[in-house]
DNA sequence: GACTGGATGCTAGCACTGCTAGACAATCGA
DNA sequence: TCGATTGTCTAGCAGTGCTAGCATCCAGTC
């Protein structure tokens, strides 16, 4: 049955449309601009057909949240496969990590500001989570130091990049101490 | 003129009576559950006269924000000054800040999640929030170290609690980890 | 080739949100 | 006692997320 296999890849395409148009307009106006209206307008159509793909708006957040993890995910390992030597490594991962997040502060805050119904340090958590988590834990691991299990300084370190960019992005940081604020991190954090 | 000193001390009765329920609600039942239909009928006033006192919605989260930094900074100032040696007064300053948050959700995030329409890092950045800050600064300008300016150290350490408090809050980190995270940051950042 | 049943997308509408215009009543100064 | 001012309320607007129920269209059958 060629004919229901080309409506499934329709189905398929459409709920591509749906999710990167929600996370283009969050960039563009902010996620208060993304309406289940505005949205169904964009993608050219009504309303409803957006529950036909989701449960509701949540779900639209937690797919763009996957889809930016996993391009996160992407972007840590490139930076660090790149990089020679532990400490210039973590360096290059902070940075790396800061920039993922300002230059994506809508699929950011899908992953780590709004709820999109995601399960979270936990055994149902999606797979491009782990992912994410486990691309920093790669870097991180080497520098946690002796007696320091490097899960639990990967979460601290992670915290610590968490809390700058969105201090910063809140207008709760001075833009211009972030790069000093990295360093000092990577300095006193990551053991030699 | 006593009968307008009298409508005067209710106004000001009457503002403190918003403040405190919208803060009351929202801790109880979440800032979604904070509109200003179910906050008027709780002080037992119709809705406009809300906007009698504040300008909308957000102002009112400004308020609450307010109100719960200049009760931080108390806190902060309390177990600093009651804790000797540099390093303990790190380690308590930084278990005093989480367990304000812990114990004030909604408060917390009206002064660093939700928009309440304050200015930071800025010279027209209310008083109690540079007040906070400053009692921050107190405990960690002591441990920043040598060739690193005080209020940089402060910064970063504020960050790295921050994304500790948010992230474990939103379930993206384990509670459980949340003592030797502090550990962890104090022992590697607080110069002795 | 006409018919039918089920899938599909639409219109219309619900209950809620933040906020405000305009009517009304209470209170004040003269 | 009267007019003006102040204070509060009712009612309503435009917007939100979400859904019931109706049209339409098209694949599969006779």
């Amino acid at each position: 049955m060629p004919v229901q296999e080309r409506k499934q890849r329709e189905r398929v395409e459409r709920e591509r449309l749906i999710v990167a148009t929600a996370r283009e307009l969050a960039e563009q106006q902010g996620w208060d601009a993304v309406t289940t209206r505005r949205l169904a307008e964009r993608i050219e159509y009504s309303q409803p057909v957006l529950y036909s793909h989701f449960r509701g708006k949540r779900e639209i957040i937690g797919a763009v949240a996957l889809e930016g993890a996993a391009e996160m995910a992407a972007a840590l390992r490139a930076t660090a496969s790149a990089t020679d030597g532990p400490h210039a490594r973590v360096t290059a991962l902070a940075r790396a990590y800061l920039g993922f997040a300002e230059r994506n502060p809508a699929v950011y805050d899908a992953m780590f500001q709004l709820d999109g119904g995601l399960a979270f340090a936990d055994e149902d958590t999606p797979e491009p989570l782990k992912d994410a988590f486990a691309a920093l834990l790669e870097t991180l691991g080497e520098v946690a130091g002796d007696g320091v299990q490097p899960g639990l300084f990967t979460e601290v370190f992670w915290a610590a990049l968490h809390g700058l960019t969105t201090l910063t992005r809140a207008g709760r940081l001075p833009r211009e101490d972030t790069e000093r604020g990295v360093e000092l991190l990577v300095d006193r954090l990551a053991v030699a």
